[in-house]
DNA sequence: GAATCGTGGTT
DNA sequence: TAACCAAGATT
């Protein structure tokens, strides 16, 4: 794409890209919400909170990720602190968000900064899109909010508050370097990290999905959606594909141990799925039952009446619950857990589901 | 460039 | 209720 096309959308844009920011700065100074992660007027952003949150609302809502943060930061306060973490200790404080490369770039982010960059964070988008987990978007959102630089942020918030403001026809992903132009046209000098926020709180509260709340919207008058009459037409997007579902079977293997009894955890591989998770065993994911294929142990495996299903983000597991006693060795590496403190294992929420399901039936 | 990678809330 | 979606990154 040459610059001709790439600033081609901008053409159809406000009459005054230049009189967005100001109109949304406007807002912005009387609407804004007030966020655990988020420096108030004249307080100085902390850039180790700018960059939790950053990476904690990737693909994540405010209000799941607002009890999460308040305490991932009292139990980490600093760069230095999750430096010294263990790993172990890391990826069950993130159990439950998902996503969990995210935790392990995290902390490998974090032991960067402080063995390379003297415990801070660099400045600039350039030097931040090396670190392990910031990609275009993270880059961008911490050198304009926690630095100040001037930087174009966009967010799945600005991909729909630009396509509606310039109507871009083009459905995404294809509309992406069009709607990153046509952003960079409206970015203020100043205060870019404010403006990007507000681009979100407007899309959160005003430019919303479904229904946008035009009557209230500071930007109505500048918004060529919003003049064709049907702004939630924009941005259009290509049809996804459906889920398929696949099958596993969950093995709730158990030993009497001195405190009462324990179940067999697992660690699941680093990359992939799940990875670097504790875990209930499970043999493979298919199309078809598989059965007791891959069970972690010889024994008389008794089949609950119950399956669990969990939605991926690109497929659903159905998964069946299976019961058993170890009283040989083992064929799996793993550990036993007291089934009472289930809970500070930090299994992902598919195995936290599976064995909900499988005490009750149990206790009933 | 297309797949992969979680989960919970909303409609 | 099933579909859609969220402060995306990585390979």
């Amino acid at each position: 794409m040459d610059a001709k096309d790439s600033i081609a959308p901008a053409a159809d844009g406000p009459a005054d890209p230049h009189a967005v920011a100001p109109a949304l700065l406007h807002w912005y100074d009387r609407h804004r919400r007030d966020l655990p992660w988020r420096a108030r007027p004249g307080e100085t952003p902390d850039p180790y909170r700018v960059w939790l949150s950053e990476v904690m609302l990737q693909q994540t809502t405010v209000a799941t990720v607002r009890p999460r943060f308040i305490a991932w930061t009292q139990r980490w306060p600093t760069f230095a602190d999750l430096a010294a973490a263990d790993e172990a200790d890391v990826m069950a404080a993130w159990a439950g968000l998902g996503y969990y490369a995210r935790a392990r770039n995290l902390l490998a982010a974090a032991r960067v900064i402080a063995a390379e960059h003297g415990g801070e964070l660099p400045c600039t988008e350039e030097a931040l899109r090396r670190l392990p987990g910031f990609g275009a978007y993270t880059a961008a959102a911490v050198a304009a909010i926690a630095f100040g630089e001037r930087a174009v942020v966009v967010d799945a918030n600005v991909e729909r508050v630009v396509a509606r403001l310039f109507a871009i026809q083009v459905p995404l992903p294809n509309a992406r370097p069009a709607i990153r132009a046509a952003t960079d046209t409206i970015t203020p000098d100043t205060r870019a990290g404010d403006f990007a926020q507000a681009m979100m709180d407007l899309g959160q509260a005003i430019c919303t999905v479904r229904r946008p709340k035009c009557l209230l919207c500071p930007l109505a008058s500048h918004c060529v959606g919003h003049a064709h009459g049907e702004p939630d037409r924009f941005p259009t997007k290509k049809p996804k594909a459906d889920r398929p579902h696949r099958h596993g079977t969950i093995f709730w293997l158990t030993r009497a141990g001195d405190d009462g009894p324990e179940v067999l955890l697992v660690r699941r591989p680093d990359r992939g799925l799940l990875g670097g998770m504790r875990a209930l065993p499970t043999g493979p994911w298919e199309p078809a039952r598989p059965g007791l294929v891959d069970a972690p142990a010889e024994t008389d495996w008794r089949a609950l009446n119950a399956q669990v299903s969990h939605g991926f983000t690109h497929f659903t597991l159905d998964l069946a619950l299976v019961t058993g006693e170890a009283h040989g060795p083992i064929s799996a590496a793993g550990e036993w857990w007291p089934v009472a403190s289930l809970d500070e294992a930090g299994l992902p929420t598919v195995f936290a589901k599976a064995a909900r399901a499988i005490r009750g039936m149990e206790a009933g």
